[in-house]
DNA sequence: CTGAAAGCGCTTACAG
DNA sequence: CTGAAAGCGCTTACAG
């Protein structure tokens, strides 16, 4: 509880001299008075106070890490286990760099606007974005520089970090073409209004083109959320005369509502129905049969992330800026290969 | 970035005349005044500044959530689902009252006390508490209100928020006694160490005498964490000569990995072993079949920490109470009824 | 190498 | 009902 002033006093110097001492101005005060005040300041325990250092040099080392509130609630955004990863990576990249973290839900980008000035926040990361209105509404407004994961718009300047995420549905669909599949149903939170669900379903539109294949309207699961979404599409599938040996979903849990939907509506999975999931997250490994899932590294996008937004703050003209990572298939037991009736994948 | 100041010059009245406008001191200014004010700060889209407030009232209107770090890694914390939904619900009550969140992982008591007194935090609250030479350390030294989820000390005034853990290990396994078994074992990431961990233990072994019955020593699995954990318990089972014929788990994951790891080395499940979980968390669900486990209301949990942390905060003799929720067992299909030798629940 | 002074944006007694 | 003044704990030019 001792401030820059007893410290001064103790010392028989000026407070700029105790404030030179902690910020380690070297050429400004002479090594014996820097021993003598640290001792002092080491016996006191002495801790800056950050309100009085933001106060007056406008900087807070403050980012808010931003949760949008889904569907009224907003306990349910740590409990998919991707964001829980992402913001628990995030947390632990930022503290390094000796930063405070926000956690801030909010409804409305006023909310963060308001937050941003409260707390004069030196960067935002926005993880999860839900509506697009609502999203490309904060990204014009920010006074601060903002990193939005998974989420970009061509005709703003915006910093984002995404997957190649045309690549992940590409690739989950060429792999079920190879495994013989030539019904691939699709299934997403949104396939319109999220550019990242966009891309992955023109990825899988143009696997099957090259495969002269086309998708049919039955097979494309929208709005549909979460291990609930999923056993929704399956009790769709169950009903269905035509129905897909495979689909692709967008997210891990939903994959894994759709194989455990089906498996309870008497199917046989992978035999009757296959699925390639997204994330590689918690659930992936839990399921059975083992999810077979395009997966990314959380760790790496978050990283990512905290780079593109220390650039920013660095650098006021970087504002514009696109990270594209990589994705990989992971073999697991989802997908039966057709062509013979062999096991679809080991390992 | 309008100050006080501007709106003052702007409103011609003083700087603390729109102080007392915006703390709504309607004692201390007209009404007219008042609504003058009111609408020069909405066109200027006035935001206090916290810092400046903090500065000079000593409060914050910050809380930290602090989280552990586990085995060197600062992100996994938030994968567990239970603790991000904790997680969830705490930032969504404490930001319903106005206040702010501040997510900080740590290793050492004192980086704890540095960041409560580098803000001036009003409170704290500590999730999944892992050492207790660090805990104890952290409740008795902390200069702030600080509230522990999961775990007590008698011998130290504290506020906690627990489960009726006791009854908890107890109801586990009496349930599993009803259903015919009689070779129970207890599977938990830390038998002794944790007072919660030692409750559900000691529930469990109260259930076991009143049929009078024993534990065996190498069915008892300690030091086994998450998913990994169970299929390393699993890997044990399949060893074994003299195997118990059902397992009580203290965390979902870790239950789930016995089951899956005990399927995948040639066991059914819940034929050959059955599981009782806790928590009733995302992976309860997922699991094949679908876990039987102890379920707590996370959200009041969530909501009987922030009440404490709130008494606390306004009552300086409050500094010693411990809440104990309710638990209560929810049926599915992990446990086999051995007794005859039909279905174990339906739900 | 060291210090006196001004000021960041706000609130809190104290006067009127 | 309203204001002038002091001050929270710190940093930033400016002098020496």
């Amino acid at each position: 509880m001792s401030t820059i002033k007893d410290i001064a006093a103790e010392a028989g110097v000026s407070v700029m001299t105790v404030s030179n001492v902690i910020h380690n101005n070297y050429a400004r005060v002479s090594p014996a008075t820097a021993q003598r005040v640290r001792e002092i300041m080491a016996r006191h325990q002495y801790v800056p106070n950050m309100a009085a250092r933001s106060l007056i040099s406008k900087f807070s080392h403050i980012i808010a890490v931003l949760l949008p509130v889904w569907h009224g609630s907003a306990a349910s955004m740590l409990l998919d286990p991707y964001t829980g990863q992402l913001v628990g990576y995030l947390e632990e990249l930022l503290r390094e760099k000796q930063y405070y973290v926000m956690v801030c839900s909010f409804q409305q980008a006023d909310e963060v606007l308001t937050l941003q000035q409260t707390w004069q926040m030196d960067g935002m990361i926005l993880v999860l974005p839900h509506e697009d209105a609502i999203t490309r509404d904060l990204i014009q407004r920010a006074q601060a520089p903002l990193v939005v994961f998974d989420r970009y718009y061509e005709d703003l300047p915006m910093l984002s970090v995404c997957l190649n995420d045309r690549l992940g549905g590409y690739t989950a669909t060429r792999y079920l073409l190879e495994k013989g599949h030539r019904k691939i149903g699709f299934a997403a939170p949104t396939i319109y209004e999220s550019s990242v669900i966009q891309d992955r379903f023109q990825g899988y539109l143009s696997a099957l083109s090259e495969y002269h294949l086309q998708t049919k309207k039955d097979w494309l699961f929208d709005g549909v959320v979460h291990q609930e979404g999923g056993e929704a599409v399956a009790h769709a599938l169950s009903q269905m005369s035509d129905r897909p040996t495979a689909i692709v979903a967008t997210e891990d849990l939903l994959a894994c509502g759709i194989l455990k939907g089906c498996q309870e509506r008497g199917m046989q999975v992978p035999e009757d129905m296959s699925v390639v999931g997204f994330d590689d997250s918690m659930p992936a490994q839990l399921i059975t049969p083992r999810l077979t899932t395009i997966a990314q590294d959380i760790r790496q996008k978050a990283a990512t992330g905290v780079q593109q937004l220390f650039h920013a703050m660095e650098d006021a003209t970087y504002r514009n800026a696109h990270a594209v990572l990589d994705i990989r298939l992971v073999e697991r037991q989802s997908v039966w290969d057709i062509r013979h009736a062999g096991a679809g994948a080991d390992s």
